[in-house]
RNA sequence: GCCCCCGUAGCUCAGUAGGAUAGAGCAACGGUUUCCUAAACCGUAGGUCGCAGGUUCGAAUCCUGCCGGGGGCACCA
């Protein structure tokens, strides 16, 4: 309807004087229904172009708007306030597109505005180190739903996982295990006190900055029941390492699969030093002219990109930090061909990810092309408490614990209901309160209804076999019920622009108000045979717009609760 | 010191890329079940949109400066 009359509105001011030819028109729904169902503040953004007073224009506009705009759409055009232009719905315009959102049923909502190009989301991305934390849950399940979106809005998606399973980080790991191991073998083998506020135990061989979880000993225990003492000869860590980083990944896909996320690519940083594109890339930024050598260490000339110091790429010992490779992967990313990309990073990634693009720049790609969302952190309160989070001391909360006190669905809600950008405080006590003041049961418990409604009916002898005559649902909760089923699209495609799923959430909210005011007013069960068939096909339609909705998110919508 | 995010009701947050009388959930108070799921619905109360300027027909929204909270500024990942 927004097209329709861009489109006719256009065609008015394009044979008006004075209006500039790069006009766009805007449109909006009012937040007061008796503003109409749509509006444009056309008339006051070209006064000063037309140097006459806002309702002057408008009326003229509406005049000639009235003339040649479709009468079975538009049922009435008026001027209001300083001068906007209201447009009011014909009742047909309502019935038609409800049958056509019947019809789309489980697509309903999808649009093609990706027209099928193809889209990367990099999401997750943890090293294999330890279980996934609350932290990493934000990020996978932000992550999958953009996923979702870009695949409604007509997007050929793939989900990646990246991943760097040689550094520092896994060495740790490997003389972790291996240091739990060895006391395994010898249990009189002598012990030290590690970390500053909190000592904990450890076997002499444990590093210093060694990872304390349980999981640890788990995997020790694993390898000392597999192979004995075979192992405690050697001083090489391989095997513990290979061990580690195994369990820890099947662990964290069992993870992501109670979350309902699957990839469909993993990334090894490794296979980059593999192919020599580390070092290929290394050397074509050089050729441009923004590497040098200093210290020993070759820099990337990050301030000629407005920064304030250069950026190290490579440290004196030979090793490369992460940003080289970071580079190298985004250029392979965007050698893939994808038409959008998109990263998720946590805030403390905040200060990196400009190098990298510009460094994708450089080697003569479209940074544009890579969209990078920064989500704020989460802090978990329990009974208003905030609770600590660290990986490497065993202080943290894990994902899989969060997911078994309050529910994948519940989780998956929670990290979705808040914009990206702003602190996320998961309250474990709210969370956990599996009842009424949880939204996201209000939004389960709203379609259950529907499915409970549609069974009474069909038990007293109503039907979906017969052609409902739609221009029945002339209530005041039937028009505005299908009027807000009716923004479902619009709300998917600019959740997808603008990366912000929370915008999904807030409008099924509205869906569920708009359907329990349509419950309340409007029975079924009792009425005349045309008008409860009518309704039978409206809460249909009610239902399917929030289980599309549901689904973009990634939670359950239950048939019965 | 520099960079990023945030500051809206008692609490947690929305606010549709500048629009008409700033909204929701929770908490508080009151009401609604012979009637399709009360995990629901209806109502009351609660606000100088951090502060001060600026831009214009019009600002919670854009610009500048302060104040406050969080995060980041390694030859760590």
């Amino acid at each position: 309807m927004k097209d329709y009359l861009d489109h006719e509105l256009r065609a008015l001011l394009a044979e008006t004087d004075g209006v500039p030819a790069d006009f766009e028109p805007e449109f909006s729904t009012p937040a007061q229904p008796e503003h109409g169902d749509l509006a444009t503040n056309a008339a006051m953004q070209l006064a000063r172009h037309l140097r006459r007073a806002p309702r002057q224009i408008a009326a003229d506009v509406v005049t000639a708007l009235q003339a040649r705009v479709d009468p079975k759409r538009i049922a009435a055009i008026e001027v209001a306030g300083p001068g906007f232009i209201n447009f009011r719905f014909a009742d047909t315009y309502l019935t038609d597109a409800l049958a056509t959102l019947l019809e789309a049923g489980d697509d309903y909502g999808r649009t093609n505005v990706g027209q099928g190009q193809t889209a990367l989301v990099e999401y997750v991305s943890a090293n294999p180190t330890g279980p996934l934390t609350v932290g990493h849950g934000r990020n996978a399940v932000l992550g999958d739903t953009f996923a979702n979106l870009l695949e409604w809005t007509g997007y050929d998606v793939t989900r990646e996982y990246y991943f760097n399973d040689a550094g520092r980080q896994m060495r740790v790991l490997g003389e972790s295990v291996r240091a739990r191991y060895l006391a395994l073998v010898d249990p009189n083998l002598p012990t030290k006190h590690i970390g500053d506020d909190t000592p904990v135990e450890v076997p002499q061989p444990f590093p210093e900055d060694g990872y304390l979880g349980g999981y640890i000993s788990d995997i020790a225990q694993a390898l000392f029941d597999e192979h004995g003492e075979a192992l405690a000869d050697t001083d090489d860590i391989a095997p513990f390492k290979k061990a580690a980083q195994e369990a820890i990944f099947a662990e964290i896909e069992a993870t992501m699969r109670r979350l309902g996320i699957e990839m469909d690519t993993y990334f090894n940083e490794h296979s980059l030093y593999e192919s020599n594109k580390v070092w290929d890339v290394l050397e074509a930024l050089r050729d441009k002219g923004y590497v040098y050598e200093a210290d020993g260490a070759t820099w990337f000339k990050t301030t000629a990109f407005g920064k304030e110091q250069d950026t190290v790429l490579v440290k004196s010992s030979g090793e490369p930090t992460y940003r080289l490779p970071d580079i190298a992967y985004h250029a392979d990313k965007c050698e893939r061909g994808y038409a959008q990309m998109v990263d998720i990073f946590g805030a403390d990634h905040i200060a990196t990810y400009p190098d990298v693009l510009k460094g994708v720049e450089v080697l003569g790609h479209d940074p544009s092309k890579i969209e990078v969302v920064i989500y704020q952190f989460v802090t978990l309160v329990r009974g208003g408490q905030q609770v600590k989070m660290s990986t490497r001391k065993a202080t943290y909360e894990t994902l899989d614990d969060l997911m078994d006190e309050v529910t994948p669905d519940v989780t998956r809600f929670f990290f979705l209901m808040r914009s990206p950008n702003t602190h996320l405080e998961f309250d474990l006590d709210l969370a956990k309160e599996a009842s009424d003041k949880n939204p996201v049961y209000y939004l389960q418990y709203a379609h259950a209804r529907v499915s409970s409604i549609m069974r009474k009916a069909e038990e007293v002898g109503f039907s979906f076999g017969e052609a409902p005559d739609l221009s029945l649902l002339v209530h005041e909760s039937e028009a505005a019920l299908i009027k807000e089923l009716l923004h479902f699209p619009e709300i998917l495609q600019k959740a997808s622009e603008a990366k912000e799923p929370h915008r999904v959430a807030n409008y099924l909210r509205d869906v569920a108000v708009a359907f329990s005011q349509f419950y309340r007013d409007c029975h079924i069960v009792g009425e005349a045979r045309p008008l409860a068939t009518a309704r039978m096909n409206l809460a249909k339609a009610a239902q399917i717009v929030l289980r599309n909705g549901l689904t973009v998110l990634g939670i359950s919508a239950p048939e019965r609760m």
